[in-house]
DNA sequence: CTTGACTCTGTACTATAGTACGGGGTGTAC
DNA sequence: GTACACCCCGTACTATAGTACAGAGTCAAG
């Protein structure tokens, strides 16, 4: 198994070694013993790296991520709770995506009305477009 | 119009007090000059928290939001300024949709494959589903 | 055997979005 | 006419997710 130091580490997973240090003082990364003067890492330590940024890209917070990596060191814990994590977060992710979408047709209602004119725009206008999403006929 | 002090228009925009004040010191909200000893608020203020509420919902910054509302109290300002803004957030809308839609699935699929196990799940086995979009059977 | 790049540890700083609090002043109700 | 809730202002603190840097040590190439 290939050894390397932070910076290669840092590297292949594609952070920087300020942050690697990071996760670990907030112990979602391990702080490996030292071998010699340095601590050194494997390829296991890069796939631990790019899986808490995926999961971050994901939305879960750094928090969320420890904890479903605290969820396999632990024993007997089973695939159910690790779906009750899932599940809950794919809630949240469907409601913000509902909560675009209206965001959306909203911008595009503002947009297509502003299309038509060079008028002044006052604000209680803009305020409606993207709070009630009413129509805009600015 | 209704008259209103500090208290009360945090509590008819459902934030807190120190909220208003912090939106104040980040000149998103404008201070309203004294009525005798107090500041007061009218209806507007409400109305225009409350979009700031919802704005940052839907994915807006303070700082964005504080832009859109610059938009409008700037006089000159054209439909044609507007739309351009407005194009700007509508992509940065579909990229957020597209990135939270992403999610969703990956997510599904996680949700799925730890439907029909009971058993302990390994860490390697969470970071394939989560990192790879790998079927997890788990 | 020296130089330069890298590591270690600890501390401090950044941005975002608030939240809390202390020490005053005030306004209304009883 | 005073108690009490509320306001004002400034400062400090919280959490999240890093980023920067100082000062010391170390490894490896030339």
């Amino acid at each position: 198994m290939e050894v390397m130091t932070i910076g290669k580490l840092a590297e292949l997973a594609g952070v920087g070694v300020e942050t690697v240090r990071f996760y670990q003082r907030k112990k979602i990364l391990k702080v490996p013993p030292k071998t010699g003067a340095f601590r050194t890492y494997n390829n296991d330590d890069v796939q631990k790296i790019i899986f808490i940024k995926k999961a971050q890209e994901l939305g879960f917070t750094l928090n969320e991520v420890k904890e479903l990596l605290e969820l396999n060191t632990k024993p007997r814990i089973t695939c159910g709770e690790v779906k009750t994590k899932t599940l809950n977060k794919l809630d949240e992710i469907k409601d913000k995506i509902s909560d675009l979408e209206k965001m959306k047709s909203s911008l595009e209602q503002l947009a297509y009305a502003c299309d038509s004119s060079q008028d002044s725009i006052r604000q209680y206008k803009v305020q409606e477009c993207f709070s009630f999403g009413l129509g805009c006929n600015c």
